[in-house]
DNA sequence: CGGCTAACGTTAGTCTTCCAAACGTTAGTC
DNA sequence: GACTAACGTTTGGAAGACTAACGTTAGCCG
């Protein structure tokens, strides 16, 4: 039987492994988790929401959108007031420092991808891309939400 | 900027999530870890083998390797015995329940791979393979060990 | 032969991500 | 008013990844 590491999943998550690695290892160098700097990008992306919102729009569990929220919110990132026509739900906004916090760790974000994909050229970065879009749709297709730290 | 959603890495992650928690729910339906699989998976591949050589071998923390054993030994997967020629390190060995345990397990990871990989004809697999490969030995020449679920 | 360093294995612990259950408050429907 | 569902919070666990401390053993060196 072939061997495990002759398989294309098995080598996706070797990479992908790495590459999160990478990721978490520069977040962490500026005191940030992966969610922090989820909930910073869907926040600009799609503007303000509700915890529930993003939480949908992340991926990550309702119960530990409370944490990050509570971190972010404590470090001026995000701020966070009761909705007054649903007093169930609050109104997460980015602040101008959460902007920039997100935009820092975007810049990370894609110094890590260089330096994980520097041994692609970007006829092979494309042709990686296409395929993982494929497998991507696929999933999204299925249900799958988002996920993971980036 | 370009949004992240668009960065190879990210879709490499995502995709990867997704085929790290298919496998991960597989395996969890039978008792099984990631790093049980990952265990026996190495002594099939590379034979008996102390505690930390296999740790090397599977990039699993030490004294994640010492509960995972643990486990296996309990469940009459491996056998543990000391080294009678280096009283410091024991000798790992799979027993025949444990090779039918791991083969299981790889049917099952396999299993998991074809659903995974539905979208990709096999030519493309064979490209995706090949791109993922490149990635992953330039990641080995720069000293990191092997590591993840499958 | 004793001192020293390193390897081995174990234990206890932390952090991050992912997930569940229970609870109180609020909103909408009937 | 009763009921159901949504929202947010709290508490908790599992898995993977990692660290530090400790005791035992092995090898090297003067």
């Amino acid at each position: 039987m072939e061997p495990v590491e002759n398989m294309p999943s098995w080598m996706l998550t070797q990479t992908a492994a790495h590459a999160g690695r990478l990721v978490s290892e520069g977040f962490a160098a500026v005191g940030a988790r992966g969610y922090h700097y989820r909930v910073l990008s869907a926040l600009i992306t799609d503007g303000p929401a509700s915890q529930a919102d993003l939480g949908r729009r992340t991926g990550i569990h309702l119960s530990d959108m409370v944490t990050a929220l509570n971190e972010l919110e404590a470090s001026g990132y995000i701020r966070r007031v009761p909705n007054p026509d649903d007093r169930r739900r609050n109104i997460i906004t980015i602040t101008g420092h959460g902007i920039e916090r997100a935009e820092a760790l975007a810049l990370q974000a894609r110094a890590v991808q260089e330096e994980f994909l520097a041994p692609l050229d970007e006829a092979e970065r494309a042709q990686l891309t296409a395929l993982l879009r494929k497998l991507y749709d696929h999933h999204l297709s299925q249900g799958f939400p988002p996920l993971s730290k980036m």
